[in-house]
DNA sequence: GAAGAAGCTGACCGATTGGTCAAGAATGAA
DNA sequence: TTCATTCTTGACCAATCGGTCAGCTTCTTC
């Protein structure tokens, strides 16, 4: 299995905009597919599967995606897309209560919204990231990096303790990222099958109290 | 795929002590089980490359383990044994803030010396927890239900911030376990490739002070 | 309506999967 | 030494895997 997430060689016929039909169908098969990959893994989802569940025959999976690989690769680049589409365009001068705050929320909103694109990205990170080496150690490494200067200048102003910033991200990227990851551990436990918005929203909440006050950030958010 | 742990059905020949030879393979068996799974999930793991892992062949491995279900069963449940032994005697009378150093410390110490362990039973929740489910539903939501207790006391008595006690665990559990599930992005984003002790033992700081803060939790520890 | 492009799909392929089995080799208690 | 138990393993099996392909239908465009 390589490790480049820009193997071009395997490809779907047509590269840009393209027919109606089309559209509708990979749109299909992409959703199907997350669904399927996020149950399974990668080697563990099936083409067979993802096909039943998009209602077509196999071989139109692969007409339209080429491979399982580049299936498995297109859908990768889509979540990554969205993934961190958020505090990325936070300065200085911002309230850090407000940021993080906003930070939190937005990935609990994830996890919320989009479980199945948090497990896809869950199994590739467990399973030693094959397909997202490079990104992790390119593009998030630097946006991870850049945002960790502005909360290193955050302490310095003393509008928080110096805490060590990449160990506050990942605190926060694990934590939020549970209760998508391990919906069916919480749901185990907590016993509710449905955790609705509100437990969501009381979870939230305590996360953003927990982190502020243990971070000991100042100023309070406006909301 | 069933969801019940007790498949008694499928099992090695022997049930109890067994001989020295016997003791050895199993032994070698199940570390290759645990690397090889831990690696690629359920599905995605080969009972080939299970018996190359662990220098015997194939047949050797079926031989002593009947079935793949059933050494994938056996795993999970050598690794459940020894997941919480910790936390396991605490009372209202003993001290927050070293139970929940004790806690963090003991929880970041299994993700830095059995992080197979730690994703083999990621993948399993990540899926849905097909084998794991009335184990989550039962022993463990029992776990965790009397430890919240002791929590809720804490924060009756001042100890510590009323904060919801089954939030907090989810909180330590994820945050500890991202660097055994998510070693990879972990590595990726740091640049260590080699995460060591010493960096260990400060994120082990960070968190305990993070939590310990932001419940507001009073008396320190000793240490 | 002609013609080329795009969409569709059942039949088929070699490789790999988990699992069986029979026959022989090593072991250990009497 | 005997002999039953345990251990070992290559050959083999049906099922499933991802992928190819030829030939068909349906669309689009002029």
């Amino acid at each position: 299995m390589g490790s480049q997430l820009d193997d071009r060689a395997l490809k779907a016929p047509l590269e840009a905009e393209a027919g109606a039909i089309r559209q509708r169908n990979e749109r299909d098969i992409l959703d199907a597919a997350e669904r399927v990959f996020s149950r399974h893994g990668y080697r563990g989802a099936s083409l067979k599967l993802i096909a039943e569940e998009a209602g077509l025959p196999k071989s139109n999976v692969l007409y339209y995606m080429g491979s399982k690989k580049a299936l498995y690769v297109r859908l990768l680049e889509g979540v990554m897309e969205r993934w961190n589409m958020m505090l990325d365009d936070i300065s200085v001068d911002d309230d850090p209560a407000e940021v993080l705050s906003a930070f939190i929320r937005s990935k609990m909103e994830m996890s919320r919204r989009h479980p199945e694109a948090s497990r896809l990205f869950a199994g590739e990170i467990l399973q030693g990231a094959p397909f997202l080496q490079d990104y992790l150690r390119g593009e998030l490494r630097d946006w991870v990096e850049s945002r960790a200067e502005v909360f290193r200048k955050w302490a310095e102003r003393g509008l928080m303790d110096p805490v060590d910033p990449i160990s506050l991200i990942f605190l926060i990227w694990s934590a939020t990222q549970h209760y998508a990851d391990f919906q069916s551990q919480v749901a185990g436990i907590t016993g509710h099958d449905d955790f609705t918005d509100e437990d969501m929203q009381r979870v939230t909440d305590f996360l953003i109290q927990v982190v502020l006050k243990g971070c000991g950030v100042v100023s309070a958010p406006r909301g």
